[in-house]
DNA sequence: GACAATTGAGTTGCACACAACTAAAATGGG
DNA sequence: CCCATTTTAGTTGTGTGCAACTCAATTGTC
């Protein structure tokens, strides 16, 4: 037995399939929540990680959302234009750029504080339920990002 | 307390990040896994469940998947262009397209059958954690589906 | 100090997702 | 039978994701 058997392949494919419906059906549900701020939800998690912390770098944002330049970059300017955000060469490092909410980036947050209750209620699960899947999703990142490299690094 | 508690809003937002980190985290496995076959993953679902039903309407497809004609209709092209599907209109309802695999289609399950058994390498899960996250995930789509579609009729 | 290597951001190209739309074909109520 | 409605695919436009690339700024090394 060098692999696996046949149900735990099919398995596989429905827990793959599985995450991809669950990813899709949240993000679904963040559009209808999302359109009265004018956010994508990819948007939404730029915003909250400068609701978070101000004023960080395009490769910090990156870092703390695992999105490259090629994402981030394009989304900034959206964000730019729109008003919330500004984008600054830092004067120390030409190479690098701030992103820093404006005041009406900073004052969206008020709009969004009734998103997360939603979502709350939308996924039905006690706390500890969630604790566990989110760890459990967590620790599926990490092994697959691992088996990823492992098998990448040629 | 009609509103959760603040820690547990922040555990919403980390547990949708988590999945929509695991679910890039996994895309990401997939695509180094499914070069070799020259398809992405959501033409290896197209594939998936053409291996197992063949023969059928692009509606059909839609449904298994969850995705519209939108999506699907491209890439089904990209899969004609790529020798691996045929479309063609059904005489009996002009409206539907019936997608069939081609002999290299069909062939192509053999190089695909290896990429379970990585996959169930990489996720690192014991078969029981492996069922309980998928029914978490299969229960977190479903009731949010619901609750998206209970704020949306209007 | 010169210069190769690295870093940070941006651009380009491709493939999803999905909303909104079009168009053709089938259906059903009168 | 007629025509409004519905069904089925496809098209268009926007916004990700990401690989591969460019370019300027910085760093490390001699």
């Amino acid at each position: 037995m060098t692999s696996q058997a046949p149900g735990s392949l099919r398995l596989n494919d429905q827990l793959c399939f599985g995450l991809y419906s669950a990813s899709r059906a949240l993000t679904s549900l963040y559009r209808v929540l999302l359109e009265p701020l004018d956010l994508t939800y990819p948007q939404y998690l730029v915003m909250l990680a400068l609701w978070e912390h101000d004023a960080r770098q395009v490769k910090e944002l990156g870092a703390a959302l695992n999105l490259d330049s090629g994402t981030l970059s394009p989304l900034l300017k959206r964000l730019e234009k729109a008003g919330l955000v500004t984008r600054e060469r830092q004067a120390d490092d030409e190479r690098s750029v701030r992103i820093t909410l404006t005041e009406r980036g900073a004052a969206l947050r008020g709009q969004a504080e009734q998103i997360p209750s939603h979502i709350g209620r939308a996924l039905g699960f006690d706390a500890a339920t969630a604790t566990r899947l989110r760890e459990s999703l967590d620790r599926l990142a990490e092994s697959v990002n691992g088996y990823r490299d492992d098998i990448t690094e040629s």
